[in-house]
DNA sequence: CGAGGGATTTGAAGCGCTTTAAACACGAGT
DNA sequence: ACTCGTGTTTAAAGCGCTTCAAATCCCTCG
């Protein structure tokens, strides 16, 4: 049990084979024989071998290590990371993972990575400019993941969920349900709550609705202040809405609290969809109506991004791959009261 | 920009030094005169000098890395995995996550683990027997991190919270807050549940208090089903409690919930207090007063044991530590209504 | 039956760093 | 002047795997 580790020479020695073909074969590379593969495989497999990676990234001048630039207060993040994980696995890579913390930047996160030998990065959500973006994809592969990109002269690859279907899936299901009056609780600045409200904003113009959008601004953006403000707003408003879509799932629960608390019965009088499918919002008491990302799914383009740069030689960027979010029907959204 | 990478060779020529020195310099090893560290410190810094962490882990035969299982889908898990993470780089260890998930149970995860060459692991709150873990401990130094654990004849080093203290911090605080009526909302089997409940009874006892233990069992233990049920069991019964003390916030924001749609306020009425300190404790709306772990400690004690064997030369468990949790007051809890 | 050629197999040279033992330098001791 | 010892420096031998040119094998073809 605690005799030496087996390495590739004693399965070599084992099948009276050398060396070179035994790695040949445990890569999967073209060359041996079906009858060498087997009993190299046969062997490999009896005396429990375990390559060295440190010895074969240091002879291949390969490390496969993808770097991951997460921040870890977000369950979303961990959810895609968890996946990234897995899939990179899958194809043979291992994940350096850097999280962004108060304290540690983007900036300092991703040096950590660089430095130590990532062959390719992917950063989830990236705060920094489009082309500071630019100048890390010409140093590195790059994967943007959630987040729309201009165009930079370098582009990297991007992955990233149509943030303004999942809006307009939310409108379609309220319309559905018999709603018209339909109002959107913004989500401050930034590429996605632009997407999301743009969205909103087309769904219902292409239902002949009148949109009504409330500011989402404040300190902090996209967090339950903002639902509790809007709540507030909508009930000294007049007309209350029979339908709510939030920018978030914590500005939706800022809302669903307000309007209980103040005797709305949701979904009775008012439907609330929110978005990001938080955990949270699948708890009972919430048991919220939201819109989701497929986060195995971004995170399987993300690995198969990088794999195309790395193993399959490609060179470019390749066109920005956008995925459908999908709605998730709650308890939050029902039929309009008659 | 794009040259071939520093080599430590390449420093040595720029010192006029031979490779072995430089080696000894930048490891801090004893050895080197303090002029020629000072020339090679200059050197290597000037060039931008970065090890390859693959070919030194070769040579030295030690791949510094420490395993680290988590669950991802916990925020406190996280939380510790990024504390870990830093922790670790300060000592020169980089860490591997792996992540169980449903697909994915303990064993395999930890077989990963091994299979990536860790020279320690550190588990998070494993659910595997006590036994398991100590014919674990007897393969690899191992910290299991947030858990009591029995005797095992290899025993692993233990950091934990000490729960009991925990729950008796909350019925210290209500206490003092002139409640007497304290009951606790229990949380299922296993060992966390019992120190908790054990905990407060102690406290109760220790201050001539009845105290009033509602079952937690259920499925799944430790949610707002819980606290639902519990909620509900209490308003049918009788005389309320003035204050409760929740196995988790999960269960708390059940119980909260229930008690503020049954019109009961909360803290006017009945103070709540959670356990874990969890990230939606904190939004705005819930505001529970809750007892937290310090995750940063955790972290850096656990790294700490995991060098003490590995550059330390220690052979055995250190003693178990244990670390006080600690209380975060907010909004569900106040004083006794006169 | 030998040459030619594609399919396999392998010897040997590293990858960039650590490590050990040996070499060296230099002043003290005799 | 010469041996020693202490404190520094370094040559050289790998670590376990990949790679690539060169060697070997096994057929098919002329």
């Amino acid at each position: 049990m605690a005799g030496k580790r087996v390495r590739l020479g004693d399965v070599a020695a084992a099948v009276g084979a050398s060396p070179a073909s035994v790695s040949l074969v445990l890569r999967g590379a073209p060359g041996p024989s079906a009858e060498m593969r087997e009993r190299v495989l046969e062997a490999a497999q009896r005396l429990g071998y375990r390559p060295d990676r440190a010895a074969s990234s240091l002879a291949s001048r390969r490390s496969r290590l993808i770097g991951l630039l997460v921040d870890v207060r977000s369950p979303f993040h961990a959810d895609v990371a968890a996946h990234l994980q897995d899939a990179a696995e899958a194809r043979g890579y291992d994940l350096v993972l850097s999280t962004v913390t108060p304290s540690r930047g983007e900036d300092r996160a991703v040096e950590t990575l660089l430095d130590s030998r990532c062959e390719a990065l992917v950063l989830i959500g990236p705060d920094a400019p489009a082309d500071r973006l630019g100048e890390l994809a010409a140093t590195v592969p790059l994967v943007v993941l959630c987040r729309r990109l201009e165009p930079v002269s370098v582009a990297p690859d991007v992955v990233r969920t149509a943030d303004e279907v999942g809006t307009a899936l939310a409108v379609e299901h309220l319309h559905l349900l018999g709603h018209s009056m339909i109002a959107y609780v913004d989500g401050g600045p930034g590429t996605v709550a632009r997407d999301r409200r743009d969205g909103y904003l087309h769904a219902m113009a292409a239902r002949g609705l009148a949109p009504r959008v409330l500011p989402g601004a404040g300190t902090p953006p996209g967090t339950e202040i903002i639902g509790i403000r809007a709540a507030e707003a909508l009930l000294d408003g007049g007309e209350l809405p029979t339908a709510v879509v939030a920018f978030n799932d914590r500005t939706a629960v800022g809302l669903l609290d307000t309007l209980s608390r103040n005797g709305i019965d949701v979904p009775g009088e008012v439907s609330l969809v929110g978005y990001d499918d938080d955990p949270f919002s699948r708890m009972a008491h919430v048991d919220l109506t939201t819109v989701g990302q497929d986060t195995e799914a971004l995170a399987g383009r993300a690995v198969e991004a990088v794999v195309a740069r790395l193993d399959g030689g490609r060179e470019e960027a390749a066109p920005e791959q956008v995925l459908d979010p999908y709605l998730a029907v709650r308890r939050t959204t029902g039929p309009r009261r008659a």
